[in-house]
DNA sequence: CTGCTTTCGGTAAAGTTTTATCGATATGGA
DNA sequence: TCCATATCGATAAAACTTTACCGAAAGCAG
């Protein structure tokens, strides 16, 4: 398994792509369950909206393998897209920011089931210190830099308010984080070998309210020219 | 203001800008307290960890115009931005699901600055029912279509669990509803018309974490091989 | 006033991602 | 057994996004 020196490096698989496999997951888990032995990249397509082409393309950079006629091995392909997202190898995170979303984040059981293993939230606010989120504690935002040393955490969530990001992320960097998923709206600033994911809600709330006033004026414009919707 | 016929359509804004902006703006707007007239591109790419010609090309779908060696205006550049994403207009949404991610959302105050008004949660569990979060009524989800309607609500925030993503969907579709920012995991079914923004939260963990193995790979790899990092 | 430097706008090139095309392979039915 | 068809893998084209380049405008210093 461990590649040979200048083996070509498993070419690093794009973020759309990454984005999708989930879905092409738990589709299939749902055709483990109707009892199928295979699923092919047209019915994957067809269920989830997608370009086939694209599918299988997706389901290629995994490594999975199909047979033409046939389809994807549904045990297999579970396998290839648990292996390449890293399903397996679990892993301790921390959050920072015990607010409304940082404990809902808590609460949510979802990572576990990929991997991941939500261990604490840390505060600055002592009213919340002490409490416990589905069973997770919240711990005093003093204690973040040590642990996450000690305890050699290399995910950060950030939920904390845009004014404290960058300072929180400066002690996450110094303790030696390796990547920051960011709930803030605010661009950090980080050395280039620590990686971050921005989840910028307002931002995504925006593109959508411009694009459904875009699709307005397109169809406007449309009824107006007369040029027909096609399929 | 309104366009001739054959204007050439205001091109679509990529959305790979329209999720940079809010970050110019938030940007600008502290250039604004500081008392500056003007921001460079240069100034703004420093600041936020981007491509200064990107920025410039960003500004430019705006509308916003620069001035060579001085940069653009704050004050025209943030109308062009509050224009441009549509922060003027005020827009009634709903929120169908009131778990904890639900909750975090409607507590949320950040959307009235950008526009939005979220006026009230669904939600099928009765024990949830008739409590308000934040000053926001959690209402019966048998409302929901027909508040939908009555209101002309155009944009919904689905934050249900998964098995119900479709149903509900379903529903709001049936109600008129235009767009749908789905908290999900569940790629939904939905008329070409409506428009879908995902915010698949496992998605985004699995991507961090796949590109945080990537990283690793890639310096383990460059320290073999002696390569030396690149300002 | 002249020349230097910063920054813009426009156009072009490079890089990514999506979509299309085509031959090969395997299955199921005639 | 042989043929029609669905589907895969590979390669190529198209679309989109990012980055680079260059001339022009505008401020600043001498």
């Amino acid at each position: 398994m461990s590649p040979s020196p200048n083996a070509p490096t498993p070419v690093a698989i794009p973020e759309p792509t990454l984005k999708r496999l989930p879905y092409y997951y738990k589709f299939i888990q749902g055709q483990r369950e109707a009892r199928r032995d295979f699923v092919s990249c047209t019915t994957l397509a067809e269920a989830l909206g997608l370009n086939p082409i694209q599918v299988r393309k997706d389901l290629q950079a995994t490594g999975a393998v199909g047979r033409p006629k046939v389809g994807y091995h549904v045990e297999t392909t579970l396998d290839a897209i648990e292996e390449c997202l890293g399903y397996h190898n679990t892993q301790d995170i921390f959050l920072v920011g015990a607010g409304h979303l940082g404990q809902a984040l808590l609460a949510y059981p979802g990572f576990a089931e990929i991997g991941f293993n939500l261990v604490a939230a840390f505060d600055a606010d002592p009213a919340k210190v002490g409490r416990e989120v589905a069973g997770k504690p919240i711990l005093e935002a003093s204690r973040l830099s040590d642990l996450v040393r000690r305890m050699h955490i290399q995910i950060a969530i950030l939920a904390v308010p845009a004014a404290a990001a960058q300072m929180v992320t400066d002690t996450l960097v110094r303790a030696g984080i390796r990547a920051i998923w960011n709930f803030t709206p605010t661009r950090l600033a980080v050395p280039r070998e620590v990686l971050v994911q921005d989840e910028n809600l307002l931002a995504s709330l925006s593109v959508l309210s411009k694009q459904l006033e875009n699709s307005r004026v397109k169809s406007h414009k449309e009824s107006i020219h007369g040029k027909p919707e096609e399929l």
